[in-house]
DNA sequence: GAATAGATTGTCT
DNA sequence: GACAATCTATTCT
């Protein structure tokens, strides 16, 4: 397993071109615990600021959505129904709001530590198959608001980051979920995801 | 398996 | 004060 963050330059292009990019790579997260490591097998586009879906839709620029207007290669969290968190990967040039969530991941390292966050057996899809679900099982929460997914933490590892993953993930791509109040917007199909991992939130939609 | 209701709080109008 | 890029338990079929 490949364990070295992706440079900042794989963060600096569109939205719609990193989302299909994005699957199949790990996610990293370095806890007391040990190491969690998860591959993305779901995520979606936003891109505000014509993006009526996203947050930063307008260019709205709150204390909440300020990290979208940075640099490329940071965490976006916001918190969801005033209990889940929610995981995001800021994309595109500085200045250009946009984001990547990701709604599931499957887990490849410490899922024992994964389950006993979340209280669920270890083999369990519910482990991660949702956007707060993963949040809650590898610890990501306000404290990782703007964290650099580029930057080396004391000579060694960034404590949060991406790396390659196995190539070959089959990507399929539908409506995003649950932003109806979108309008045309809603029906974009940028969500993404891999063909058959049943990690995958699948709900239906249109 | 599908549908429904209830939880609970930061952020913005 | 309203509402949200959701999850879980419960109640059906």
């Amino acid at each position: 397993m490949n364990l070295t963050p992706l440079p900042r330059s794989f963060y600096e292009g569109s939205a719609l071109e990193i989302a299909p990019a994005m699957i199949g790579t790990l996610l990293v997260h370095r806890v007391p615990e040990g190491t969690l490591a998860a591959r993305i097998v779901e995520c979606e586009a936003y891109r505000g600021p014509e993006d009526l879906a996203a947050h930063s839709a307008g260019g709205r620029r709150t204390r909440r959505t300020e990290v979208m207007f940075g640099p490329p290669g940071h965490v976006y969290m916001f918190r969801l129904y005033g209990m889940h968190w929610a995981f995001n990967v800021v994309v595109s040039p500085e200045g250009c709001p946009h984001a990547i969530l990701v709604r599931a991941v499957e887990p490849v390292l410490g899922a024992d530590i994964m389950a006993a966050r979340r209280g669920v057996e270890p083999g369990s899809v519910r482990l991660t198959n949702g956007p707060g679900k993963l949040c809650a099982a590898m610890g990501l929460d306000a404290a990782t608001y703007g964290a650099d997914l580029c930057a080396p933490k004391a000579g060694a590892l960034p404590e949060i980051f991406l790396a390659p993953g196995a190539a070959g993930a089959k990507v399929c791509r539908s409506a995003r979920i649950n932003v109806d109040y979108a309008g045309a917007w809603a029906r974009k199909p940028w969500r993404f995801y891999e063909r058959g991992n049943r990690y995958v939130s699948v709900r239906p939609r249109d």
